[in-house]
RNA sequence: GGCGACGUAGCCAAGUGGAUAAGGCGGGGGUCUGCAAAACCCCUAUUCGGCGGUUCGAAUCCGCCCGUCGCCUCCA
């Protein structure tokens, strides 16, 4: 298995330094909703996690939360809120997203509020050896003591500080010195330290969470390209000069950013959409399918036009692993090619978008036997084996949400009804006892409909009944050739956003999309 | 200014020296179906931003040019 080390710049065997996969990547902020750049990071990561453990590894997956730095502050005081009261709720948010999107939960998620004490900890050691110094209540990394600065970025010293754009802090020896710990001002939360009343810099809590939850040295460090420099690099200065042990980590894994339009998304330039929003849109599998179609270290762009085909691309998966007439005694399909290609893509470097073409094909393979009557039972096994659990998918529709499609079809289906409901009166007194039924049975739901009160939390279900009944009724007129009626059913419920499909378990019914 | 990535069909996107350039979406035609839908079949890049070069052979390597983007500052 090749894995791509951004320390290195070239792909690399992948040989874990024991028996558990030690795996930190780098989370949240949480101040604001994640957006969809921040679910490709996740879904990402997710997936090497799902792979590795899909190869026999077992692993152990860290992922910080940053809840108190700068933004955290402003947030909070614009919203006139405390820092425990914003980062709990938008944590708490946070979950909420990761499960829709079905994400593995990390083993831990430590805090950075929670590793105060490591956090000084560390920052003391850095001063006694010589890596750190105090001005007032600041304490600094001193770079130039670290003679391989850089080598993360491919950056040298020498060129950064030539850098127009670095400012140089008043109190820094050097201008590429980074703060470790900073002085609190008057109001900022803020902890004893040894350097009087202060809070941590920008870097150095995930490295404290790093060697607490998994050692000194870790097998694999994660991130978006954007972490690269100056967050991961300072990472690897403060962690390996306090330690006094190299690798930091072993492999450095950084995923490409997503472009919305010209830029990338970002919170700063406020161009996002965020996870909710776009699962009030797309489901889980499409989003993930969008993400992984393409080779995560390149950018991959947000449009509606890519989501969309992603989304049929994951109803055809759906509809390839759901149910099929069982044919115990026909030739087997079998699946092991596909698997074993599967496996191949997967092991150079976590190639998902082959590994998707792959995924494809056994979809296409499982609809083609089936139709020639073949047992397709264990390659429908296999796609969704490698579909769910390696690649997350859940293999379920759409979920609509937050739209007015119940309230509408409500307001409408009534006015819908009369105007076939002569066609329907013709066959009224049939004596089809079967058409007779379900009319009463189509009757009975409108009237359920229309009695319900408009706070009625029913709602969806007296609608989903009226579907129901009518799918029905249209079996009814289809199973007495009496077409007409049959196709006008059909025809009023398309208007009103539903579509009926009938296959050999029966007819069912979806949204439209 | 420094460092880096990328430019493949209408759209998304693999492939990075060799035999017919994956896969998805869309489009066209067909099969099936009472009619639809879904599914399946066929077609949809003689060509990989442009121009040169290396090679028996290049989308793949080298050079130049054009274009797009990222990082260098909080950021997945």
């Amino acid at each position: 298995m090749k894995v791509f080390n951004t320390l290195s710049g070239q792909k690399e065997e992948f040989v874990p330094r024991g028996d558990v996969v030690t795996m930190y990547v780098c989370g949240i902020n949480p101040y604001a909703d994640a957006h969809i750049g921040h679910a490709m990071s996740y879904i990402f990561f997710d997936v090497v996690r799902r792979y590795l453990e899909f190869r026999g590894y077992r692993v152990k997956h860290v992922q910080n939360i940053t809840d108190i730095e700068d933004n955290i502050i402003a947030h909070a005081n614009e919203q006139g809120v405390s820092v425990p009261e914003l980062t709990q709720k938008y944590v708490e948010r946070y979950d909420e997203d990761i499960e829709a999107l079905n994400i593995l939960r990390a083993h831990e998620y430590p805090r950075a509020m929670g590793e105060i004490p490591k956090i000084i900890e560390i920052v003391q050691g850095l001063v006694e050896k010589g890596f750190a110094y105090a001005v007032g209540g600041n304490v600094y990394f001193r770079v130039r003591n670290v003679p391989d600065y850089g080598k993360l970025s491919g950056r040298s010293l020498e060129q950064m500080r030539a850098g127009a754009r670095i400012e140089v802090g008043a109190d820094k020896e050097d201008p590429m010195d980074f703060l470790l710990w900073k002085e609190a001002k008057p109001g900022e939360p803020s902890w004893d330290s040894p350097w009087g009343k202060g809070r941590p810099g920008w870097h150095i809590e995930c490295s404290a969470m790093s060697i607490r939850y998994l050692g000194e040295q870790i097998d694999i460090h994660g991130g978006g390209q954007d972490l690269v420099f100056p967050h991961h690099e300072n990472e690897i200065a403060q962690s390996e000069s306090f330690t006094g042990k190299k690798p930091f980590a072993k492999y450095w894994i950084h995923n490409g950013l997503l472009q919305m339009g010209a830029d990338k998304m970002s919170k700063s330039l406020g161009n996002l959409i965020t996870i909710r929003q776009a699962l009030e849109k797309y489901s889980a599998d499409a989003i993930r399918l969008f993400i992984l179609s393409s080779y995560y270290r390149s950018p991959l762009t947000y449009s509606e036009e890519t989501l969309e085909a992603a989304e049929r691309g994951a109803e055809r998966l759906l509809g390839a692993a759901a149910g099929r007439v069982p044919r115990p005694l026909g030739a087997k399909l079998e699946a092991d090619t596909y698997r074993e290609r599967f496996i191949e893509a997967m092991d150079d470097d976590f190639g998902t978008a082959q590994a998707l073409a792959v995924i494809f094909e056994i979809a296409r393979d499982i609809n083609r036997a089936d139709e020639a009557g073949m047992d397709v039972s264990d390659a429908q096994h296999t796609l969704r084996e490698l579909g769910s659990e390696v690649l997350g998918l859940k293999f379920e529709f759409r979920v609509y949400k937050d739209d007015s499609f119940y309230a509408e079809y409500a307001h409408e289906i009534d006015m819908k009804w009369g105007s076939i409901s002569t066609i329907i009166g013709d066959t009224r007194n049939s004596d089809d006892k079967a058409i007779k039924e379900a009319i009463d049975k189509v009757d009975s739901t409108l009237a359920s409909l229309r009695d319900r009160t408009d706070s009625d939390m029913e709602l969806k279900v007296f609608v989903e009944a009226n579907i129901e009944a009518q799918k029905d009724l249209r079996d009814a007129y289809r199973r007495a050739r009496q077409f007409q009626p049959a196709d006008e059913i059909r025809n009023v419920l398309g208007e009103l956003g539903v579509v009926l499909e009938d296959t050999p378990q029966g007819t069912i019914w979806k949204r439209k999309r």
